[in-house]
DNA sequence: TTAGCTGCAAAAGGTTTGCAAATTA
DNA sequence: TAATTTGCAAACCTTTTGCAGCTAA
């Protein structure tokens, strides 16, 4: 069933006139395997097991035009580097300014903030493309200690 | 009044065991002068004209500082460099993925939303560190006839 | 006097780009 | 064959850092 969605991507890049390459195929193995977030650097790091002469440059190229086509997006999770995965879901992210904590929700958490968004502003919001910071519990409870 | 305003944060600074150098009284001369949101470029650019020896540098410097002393925060409005304001009028921003038009909003508005992450994972949000990309209205309405 | 600040220059970190060679369809 | 894709290396952009000299208190 992973090479049944690998096969499915590869469909939808021959569909856009695409070329299948070594590059392009590791890449989305990549991308199914890992399961959450991946920088390009740990992305290349995992390709270069099997394919150690794919240059990070070439996966730059290739996530940005899987952007494009809508099978990948990137977010900030805060002030490193973006991170990928697979467009299919698609999440809101909470991430503790302090300890870089994340808890990941489903979107439709935001749904009446969406809504009061449209209303409001005719503003289409996605709250899945940065991150939402703040503290976690743990943080707050160390920084209330901290003050005293 | 403005004079007042940074009488008021030099005196922050004073208290805090800072030195009040030329460039730092420039530099929040400078913040305080700029209407919204500005780069460490554009700052750099302004102090220019008038102390133009300061180095950019020393500008992070100074910010980072500022930001420790909560005088200053950052906010990233999308993929180019932070943006700074005073900490005072921080707000959230609505930022469009495709023209970049910004629209500002009272923290109030995501009270609501801040209350059910509260309640829901402990999770005590700041919504303005990072932006709220999506579509405004008129990029809507330019997609939808692009598509057609 | 002396700790704190600064300028300069260089480096770091993440990402993009130019170009000639390789590869896909 | 012809156009796309790639590897390499260099550039880019924003931000950080090391260090010697300057300056505010």
């Amino acid at each position: 069933m992973v090479d049944d969605a690998i096969g499915q991507v590869i469909e939808r890049l021959r569909a856009r006139g695409r070329r299948i390459t070594v590059a392009r195929r590791a890449l989305i193995e990549a991308l199914i395997a890992e399961p959450g977030h991946v920088t390009a650097e740990e992305l290349t790091a995992t390709m270069h097991a099997q394919h150690p002469d794919v240059a990070e440059s070439t996966i730059y190229r290739i996530l940005d035009d899987l952007e494009q086509l809508g099978i990948v997006v990137h977010v900030h999770l805060g002030h490193g580097p973006a991170v990928y995965h697979l467009a299919t879901g698609s999440h809101v992210h909470l991430v503790c300014d302090d300890c870089g904590g994340i808890i990941e929700l489903p979107s439709a958490v935001v749904d009446s903030m969406a809504a009061q968004l449209r209303a409001a502003f005719h503003f289409e919001s996605r709250f899945t493309h940065f991150s939402i910071g703040g503290l976690c519990q743990g943080c707050q409870l160390r920084s209330r200690s901290d003050d005293g």
